[in-house]
DNA sequence: CCAAACAAGTACCGTACGGTACGGTTCGGG
DNA sequence: CCCGAACCGTACCGTACGGTACTTGTTTGG
């Protein structure tokens, strides 16, 4: 620490901060390793070594481990940016297949094994002083999820298909909905047959938004709710 | 490892393993560092300055910091034992009621600060080949809560007051609205505000009941859901 | 009253990690 | 052709951890 620190390649504020091809090797091949092995298994010694970089390079680029780490947190994200809304007012048919999207998506991608390993290491890293790399995740991942749902809930409720109140209480029935307690159990290692197969997690998925739909759908036979 | 192994405080099946006082505290003392510090601020050299023991006595109580880990994890669940059901057929109100203190239970539980570290170590430790921890929190914890929501939903389906034809998914809906992300959000560091205070989290308790109820309640002027 | 078990405290050992330093090599620009 | 920057590979250093051994009380049962 309290290096020259160029600051050119580390620097945390810039939002498009976008790596040298290099870079971006090496962190893939980090991922791979901390996927493989987890919060041990990623030392600076084996990622140089699987990386063909050195040791010493890896300090000039990324300044420290914690920096590695964010640096794959943030190269992560930066990869599985979610797209946006196609359209601003969809049919009632269109928005519950926008709805099924997203759950589909929000499920594959919180089951992903680099997501889970991120998510691990972050979690395993919280409940410290230092224990930045949590928030990291919180806003370079779950902010673009939480973006995404909150536009769809927008979306929704324009075109009068939905009808909520509290926006949050709404994300928060659809994302437990859809989620469950799957990710904590992933998380924890367990083998999750909602998530193992694409047909199990569409099943999964579509009941989800089902349920969403009741709670918050305008439909003609049953009242408006406005929880 | 490989040690005389005596096999009568470290056996893993029996179930109401029970460890003696002084064991117990320095079980609670390996918890507290635990809390304070993550998986790193728990070392065989701290606890046992901590607990007043020696480092030998450590590992011949435990056999291993794994053991150790193990044990902590079991004396835990053994601690937090969740209340069984007082009646067996109740009104609507007494049902929604106990769905409330159980979603209250859940949040009080998952929100504290042992549950957390516990979770967070077995979580970090996860995705490894060792990985025992995961499955044994899952085992120990999450099995009862899981036990209590799956009779509250017997008993009110025997009741005639909701109505499901996949209990699974049922428990699945119930969790998911009680705790949607907050729990990974909180595992991650996050201060979330919903947790706070005790107001905060009884109102949300009760939201998701309520949720819970409109779509699996059995009421007289909405059909009975089937899902 | 004594011996055997038990446990605290400390010292110790091997290992593995984060981080640094250095020599050798490649490569692009002048 | 040369120079300097970047970088690989490796060796190295300090530290901190898990686990073991040993010594010194202290309890306890016969």
């Amino acid at each position: 620490m309290l290096a020259p620190k160029t600051m050119e390649t580390t620097s945390a504020d810039d939002g498009a901060e976008s790596f040298g091809p290099r870079q971006t090797d090496v962190l893939q091949a980090a991922l791979a390793l901390l996927v493989e092995g987890g919060d041990k298994g990623l030392t600076t010694a084996r990622l140089a070594r699987a990386a063909n970089c050195s040791k010493e390079s890896l300090y000039k680029w990324f300044g420290d481990r914690n920096g590695l780490l964010e640096a794959m947190i943030t190269y992560q994200a930066s990869k599985v940016r979610i797209a946006a809304l196609p359209r601003v007012k969809p049919s009632a048919e269109e928005f519950r297949h926008q709805l099924a999207g997203f759950a589909s998506d929000l499920l594959t991608v919180l089951s992903g094994p680099t997501s889970l390993a991120l998510n691990r290491l972050s979690i395993g890293e919280a409940g410290r002083e230092g224990a930045q790399l949590g928030g990291l995740l919180i806003e370079r991942g779950r902010r673009a999820i939480e973006n995404r749902a909150m536009r769809l809930l927008d979306a929704g409720r324009d075109a009068g298909l939905i009808a909520f109140d509290n926006r949050d209480a709404a994300f928060n029935a659809l994302y437990g909905l859809i989620v469950g307690d799957m990710h904590v159990r992933m998380l924890l290692g367990d083998a999750v047959p909602l998530i193992a197969d694409a047909s199990a997690l569409d099943t999964q998925a579509a009941r989800a938004v089902d349920q969403f739909w009741r709670l918050y759908g305008v439909a003609e036979e049953t009242n408006p709710n406005t929880n």
